[in-house]
RNA sequence: GCGCGGAUAGCUCAGCGGUAGAGCAGUUGGCUUUUAACCAAUUGGUCCUGGGUUCGAAUCCCAGUCCGCGUACCA
């Protein structure tokens, strides 16, 4: 009994044991336990949404609760999108079908009835069942009833047990599916063609992080996860695509956190003879749209477990826009006429740590993370920021020390990167290869050549979607809206 | 990687040196319009793992595992 899981206790094993017996007794009835096709007239919610009396139907679903009342039992019929109420009673459906219900089926069992609507004397849309097909036996219990699953190992390890007894993640997943689908409209109604590029690269680049590696048999050579599909949506800026996007995995090799999963969905579009400033532009249209679409509009209240409202993003427009350089001003207004040696002095008086193997400008760059993006909640631009941190952006034709980009930050986290894209092949190369010389960055070789064939000006976004769903949705944790994220193996 | 916290029945949780508990789920009986159905009875435990302290450990200490939070890494 049960020896296909040793680990059980012996608890479990009755449990298991008491379903595998039922199991036995259908087959001993005939019915197969694990049926096929059943044909459907309506969804359990749509029914109860279109519900009227007298209506002849055809529902399935899951049994996610069950009264039993001698002759007669009530049940939950439940499906990702909700739930129907179901009735048999004995003499409908006869002794055979009743002891079946009553004796073999289990909450968590797929059923299919056909029936008659009714509404029930406490008003509840029901469906009096004629006939019972069962579709497929539960061998296992499910999750408490009302508690639903509360451990967050089984929430991501064991997904399909939180959808179906957690609400709110039934509704986020089918929320972030809706708002994908709405980006992708929303650029293919501006003219952009969405294309896939390689995710298997054999020079990772388009982001400074570090790859997962792997290898190809067949052509003996290794291959990296891209970081970011960059470089390849700009050869098809070269190959005369003005309006293209990508939205998909990408994949980094770095820390997980409650802002970091390994793999993690990004947006990015380009456009041709545009630049940062209408890059802004759209972002902001977009992330409004999704908002006013998805998320009730543009204060957007973020809740915590027991419902209180924890902070509410304003989203309302115009965005505020700033430069990188008067922001840092912000915080320290003499900050930019210190030497290296007193920014880390006075980062340390700021309570920000810094390393020594830091250069000065990411002395500069840690300031501005810890006390201006982490504590920034409402949209603003950062603008106009120095040209290391981006080799892939044209540099600034009045201040070379800086590059033509915005950087979007909301919720306390860096949400979309905007250029104005560098094309000039030459510089690309030069900046390339002082970034390669730092190890952050290898050069594509392959990309430059193309750029030396002729790239359009072009602005060129980022979207981090996980992120973006985080602040349209409230959740805290990126593992709250990815259905699968990354864990250590058990 | 480092720091702090957590792990008790299938699920949700209480217990925090002195005989392992509750609700739900399960099982048995009753009940033909109930709905967190109800009423009665009842099964079920490697208290995460391994050491230690103690007359006695779920409880205190140490180490490990996994999870969470923070931090580090992070265009």
């Amino acid at each position: 009994m049960t020896d296909s899981d040793p680990s059980a206790s012996e608890s479990e094993s009755q449990l298991l044991a008491v379903r595998r017996a039922k199991l036995e007794a259908l087959r001993q009835r005939g019915i197969d336990p694990f049926g096929g096709a059943f044909a459907t007239t309506h969804d359990p919610g749509q029914l109860r949404a279109d519900f009227a009396d007298g209506l002849q139907v055809s529902v399935a679903g899951r049994i996610t609760a069950r009264r039993i009342m001698g002759k007669a039992a009530f049940f939950d019929l439940s499906t990702l999108t909700g739930r129907i109420q179901g009735y048999v009673n004995k003499k409908a459906v006869g002794d055979e079908a009743f002891e079946m219900f009553r004796d073999q089926i289990d909450i968590g069992d797929w059923l299919g009835i056909r029936g008659e609507t009714f509404t029930t004397q406490v008003g509840e849309p029901s469906v009096k069942a004629d006939e019972l097909t069962l579709l497929s036996k539960s061998l296992r219990p499910l999750p408490d009833k009302w508690h639903g699953v509360a451990d967050p190992e089984i929430k991501y390890r064991q997904r399909y047990l939180d959808l179906i007894s957690n609400q709110r993640s039934r509704e986020l997943f089918i929320l972030r599916s809706r708002i994908l689908s709405a980006i992708r409209v929303w650029f293919e109604q501006r003219g952009f063609l969405e294309v896939e590029t390689p995710m298997m690269q054999d020079v990772p680049g388009g982001a400074a992080a570090r790859p997962f590696e792997t290898w190809h048999n067949a052509l003996d050579m290794p291959l990296f996860l891209r970081i970011a599909p960059e470089l390849f949506l700009k050869r098809l800026l070269v190959g005369g695509y003005t309006k293209v996007f990508e939205l998909n995995r990408n994949f980094r090799n770095e820390g997980i956190s409650r802002r970091h999963n390994p793999e993690f969905t990004m947006l990015e579009a380009y456009w041709a003879f545009a630049d940062f400033g209408q890059m802004a532009g759209l972002v902001e249209e977009l992330v409004c749209h999704l908002a006013e679409t998805f998320a009730g509009g543009l204060k957007i209240e973020h809740k915590d477990e027991e419902g209180n409202v924890r902070r509410t993003l304003d989203l309302s427009r115009p965005w505020r826009r700033a430069s990188y350089r008067e922001l840092l001003a912000g915080i320290d207004p003499q900050w930019w006429d210190y030497s290296p040696g007193e920014r880390v002095q006075r980062a340390r008086e700021l309570g920000v740590e810094t390393s020594p193997q830091m250069e000065d400008y990411e002395v500069t760059q840690q300031v501005f993370e810890k006390l201006i993006e982490e504590k920034t909640f409402d949209p603003l631009f950062v603008t106009h920021v120095p040209k290391e941190l981006i080799p892939l952006a044209r540099l600034n034709p009045d201040d070379p020390d800086v590059v033509d980009v915005y950087e979007l930050v909301i919720n306390g986290q860096e949400i979309s990167p905007g250029y104005s894209e560098l094309n000039d092949p030459d510089l690309q190369r030069r900046r390339l290869e002082h970034q390669a010389g730092e190890e952050t960055q290898a050069s594509d070789e392959d990309f430059l050549t193309a750029l030396e064939y002729g790239m359009p000006p072009a602005g060129g976004i980022g979207i981090g979607i996980d992120r973006l769903i985080m602040l349209l949705t409230g959740a805290e944790n990126i593992r709250d809206v990815v259905l699968f994220p990354q864990l250590k193996k058990r």
